[in-house]
DNA sequence: GCTAATATGATTGATATTGAGCGAATTAGG
DNA sequence: CCTAATTCGCTCAATATCAATCATATTAGC
C-alpha cells in the first residue's frame, strides 16, 4: 500500500469515527509502525489530524454526520480489531473474476478495505460499503433497489420484484446479530427479510462473526446452520459451540493466533 | 499502442479510481518505464494528473476520492453558475411531503445543495446525489437497483423488473444532453433508456437545462417536447426557440434575469 | 529513397520510501 | 511513589522509484 492510499484510508476512518487507536491503524494499513508514525506526523503537519498518545483524533471534534449514523460507528468501534481479522480472512477467500454478495453489517463493513485491489463483481445492500468500494477500488458494484436507511446504511426494499433476482453469486458474505443452535439470527425483521432474499441468489454462504455473536440472542431466524458453508470467527469463540456447529457440516475458520487469543482472554 | 491511446487509458483509469500505481500503469499500457514516465510528465504539465512517488492521482489533491469521476466534475465546472441558478429554481418547486424523482446529471447534481432542509421522498439514480442527500439532509432516499457506473455516477440496470416500478412521484427532474425540436435528447442509449423508465413513474416532468443545451445535438430521443411540463433555463437561452417550446404547451421558467423574473412572477 | 523529427527503450546515478532496532517518554497499575 | 508495559521518536540500512542521458526505431516530408 502506498503513501497516498494510507493517508486516504486514515482520513476517511478518522472522519467517520473521530478517534482511532494506533494499533487499529497498523492492522488496517498493514504497514510497519515506523511508516505509520511518519504518516501521522505528516498528516498532523498538514493540520488534517491531531495526535494524542495511543491514537489520533480528527481536527474537527464535532464531525459532520456521515453516511451511516453514529449508531453503526460505535458498533464498529467495539471489537474493531477482531472484526478486522475476520473481515480480512473473508476477503482472502475471494478470487478475481468472481461474483459475490456482501450483506450490510458492522463486520462486513471492514471487508471493503481488503477488497481494494480485487477485481470482482459485488452486489451489496450496504450504502457505505458501496461508497467505499466505488471510491477506492475497481470492482464492479451492483446495488439492489430500495430505500436507504441511515441508521444502518442499508438499502431495503419491501417489494419482491427486484434487480437482484437477476443476479447470481458464488459466495455471499454476511455477519449477523447472533448465532444460535437454531441458526443465524437477526433482530430486525426487515433486515432478516433482506438477507433471506439475498441468500437465494448465492451458492455458498459465508458467515463472519466475531466471538461476541455467540452469547447474543435474537428473534428472527434467517437460515438454519446447515445452510452455512463456512463460518469465520476469531480465537476467543467458545470451542464447544464451534464443535456443535462443525457437526452440522459447517466449515469453521478461526483466525488470530494462540498468543493473541490468550492475551485477550487474560 | 499510440501515445494518445495511452493517455486516454491513463486518464480514464485515474478518473475512475483517483489513484494509480506506476507499476499498474506499466502493466496496463505495456510500455517501457521511460515512455510511461514521459507520458506522466506531459499529463502533469497539462494539469490533468498529479504525480506522487510511486503513482499518480487525480488533480483533486486533498479531497477524498470522489464518487463520480472527473469527467462529470469537469462538466460540473462548466457553466457552474448557470447550473446552480436553474437547480435552485428547480428545488424551490418542491414542497415538503412530496415524492420526487431526480435523474442523474451534472445540472441536477446541484439540486442536492438546495434540498438540504427539505422533507421529501426522493428517488434518484445518481449515486453522488444520493450520497450527498443522505449525508446532509433528512429526506427519505430511494435507489433503483443496478450497477453503478463510475464515469457518471449513475445507477443503471439492464432489467425491466425493478423496485422503481412500485414508486410513483408527482414531479421528475432531469437535465439532458440537448433540447431540440424533436424533443429531449440524450447521447448515451443506456442513459436514455433509464430516463424513459423513470419517466413512466412521474406525473409531471420538469427539465432543467442551462442555455448550452440548446445548440447541442444527440442521437437518442427520450421524449417529445409535449411531455415536458416545465422547462427551467437561464437568461441566455435563445428566445425564438423558447417561443417554439412554449407553443408546445411547455411552461418555461427563465431564471437569473430581472425582466424574465418579473415576467414569470406575473 | 533520403533526411529530419519525433517517439521509444535501456542504463545509471540520485532520491524517496520503507522497515527494524534501540533508548526515551508516557501511561497504567499496585 | 514506584515499577512494568506500552508508545514514541530517532538513526541506519535495504529496497523501490525517479530523472537524465544516450542509443535505437518509427514516421513524415521532400
Amino acid at each position: 500500500m502506498h503513501e497516498w492510499e494510507r493517508w486516504q484510508l486514515i482520513l476517511r476512518q478518522v472522519r467517520a469515527r473521530g478517534f482511532l487507536r494506533v494499533r487499529e491503524l497498523l492492522a488496517a494499513t498493514e504497514a510497519s509502525p515506523a511508516t505509520l508514525r511518519r504518516d501521522l506526523a505528516k498528516l498532523e503537519g498538514m493540520g488534517q489530524i491531531r495526535r494524542v498518545h495511543g491514537g489520533i483524533q480528527g481536527v474537527d471534534a464535532t464531525a459532520p454526520a456521515q453516511i451511516a449514523s453514529r449508531s453503526i460507528d460505535v458498533r464498529q468501534a467495539l471489537n474493531a480489531d477482531r472484526k478486522r481479522l475476520v473481515a480480512k480472512a473473508a476477503a482472502d477467500l475471494c478470487h478475481d473474476g468472481e461474483s459475490i454478495i456482501i450483506n450490510a453489517g458492522s463486520t462486513t463493513g471492514f471487508m471493503a478495505e481488503y477488497l481494494r485491489h480485487a477485481n470482482l463483481q459485488i452486489l451489496t445492500n450496504s450504502f457505505p460499503i458501496a461508497h467505499e468500494l466505488i471510491a477506492t477500488s475497481a470492482n464492479r458494484i451492483v446495488l439492489p433497489g430500495g430505500e436507504v436507511y441511515r441508521d444502518q446504511g442499508i438499502i431495503l426494499s419491501p417489494f419482491e420484484e427486484d434487480a437482484i433476482q437477476s443476479f447470481t453469486a458464488s459466495k455471499m458474505f454476511m455477519s449477523c446479530y447472533a448465532i444460535t443452535a437454531m441458526g443465524i439470527v437477526e433482530d430486525d425483521p426487515l433486515v432478516a427479510r433482506a438477507e433471506t432474499k439475498l441468500l437465494s441468489r448465492a451458492e455458498t454462504l459465508i458467515v463472519i462473526a466475531d466471538a461476541t455473536k455467540f452469547d447474543a440472542r435474537g428473534s428472527m431466524i434467517v437460515c438454519p446452520l446447515g445452510r452455512v458453508h463456512t463460518l469465520i470467527t476469531d480465537a476467543s469463540a467458545p470451542e464447544p459451540f464451534l464443535d456443535q456447529i462443525r457437526s452440522e457440516g459447517v466449515r469453521v475458520l478461526v483466525v488470530g493466533d494462540e498468543r493473541a487469543a490468550s492475551r485477550t482472554a487474560a
